[in-house]
DNA sequence: TTTTCAAAAGAGAATAATTCTCATATAATA
DNA sequence: TATTATATGAGAATTATTCTCTTTTGAAAA
């Protein structure tokens, strides 16, 4: 993803662009596997040993308001932030903090014709995610 | 819920049966909507004033380590608990704090069936929670 | 019933993630 | 380039949760 690209994401929500915005944005994007708000701290603090901390935070939630990332919690602690904003859902690992983006649209068919004719009493549905826990046969690539 | 239920409940996993598990354990029961620890400690303060708070946080830890409560996280920040420990999902307010339970065994079944055929590679299901995020169409009961 | 002792609870300090405050700086627009 | 709303920096503040350590207590055994 070319800064360009991160640029053009934040002109579309009106945005300021600013350095801190890409460089947060930026990192989410490299770090994968969900970054933490600490791991971000972490990775951006090598280019940009000036961004306070509150700032990383202001502008996390910046972008998840804004639609460009998603907050993602977990079971255990803190909150995590995943930079594909297409619907997909998440497989937990049952054994460590590892989490991966499962993308399945015959899964999300499925669930939509399901609940369509079924319903929920009393609930009007907006989305639905998938928390799929278990355990990763193999380690990461 | 009798207090001679939650006592055999604790009995059963070889918990001690203390006051203040089972002030904790019935509060969770009686408080429905998936409270907080502050809930909880609000609620047990009437009867048992004297229940320190790190002792409701152990308990807590206590009883969700051996399956009698679950711990549910939100999108927003802290941990909630639920005394419902059948398999079941969640109703999230997408405009409030609100959470409730769904179950459903069409759709267990139906997803289990889904899962069982098509699989996901390097990933061992163990478990599978939706998140439904919508908006309650009438005010709680 | 009394004794025993591992487990649980109490008290309050400690920790750690996140938010707040407010002075300063800076992007975007005219 | 001047203007202004918005964003950032710095560090204090907040808050949920955990830790430490002492005291108490449940329940098994005598």
């Amino acid at each position: 993803m070319k800064i360009t690209e991160i640029r053009n994401k934040l002109i579309e929500k009106e945005l300021k662009v600013t350095p801190q915005r890409i460089a947060i944005l930026e990192a989410i994007i490299k770090l994968h596997n969900h970054p933490t708000a600490e791991n971000i701290i972490d990775y951006i603090r090598n280019n940009h040993p000036n961004i306070a901390t509150a700032t990383v935070y202001k502008v996390l939630d910046a972008l998840a308001s804004n639609e460009l990332i998603k907050k993602v919690k977990t079971e255990r602690d803190v909150m995590r932030y995943d930079a594909v904003i297409e619907n997909h859902h998440h497989l937990y690992c049952s054994e460590s903090d590892r989490i991966e983006d499962y993308t399945d649209n015959e899964l999300n068919e499925l669930l939509e014709k399901y609940f369509e004719t079924k319903g929920i009493p009393d609930f009007k549905i907006e989305d639905i995610k998938l928390q799929i826990i278990g355990k990763f046969t193999k380690t990461k690539k």
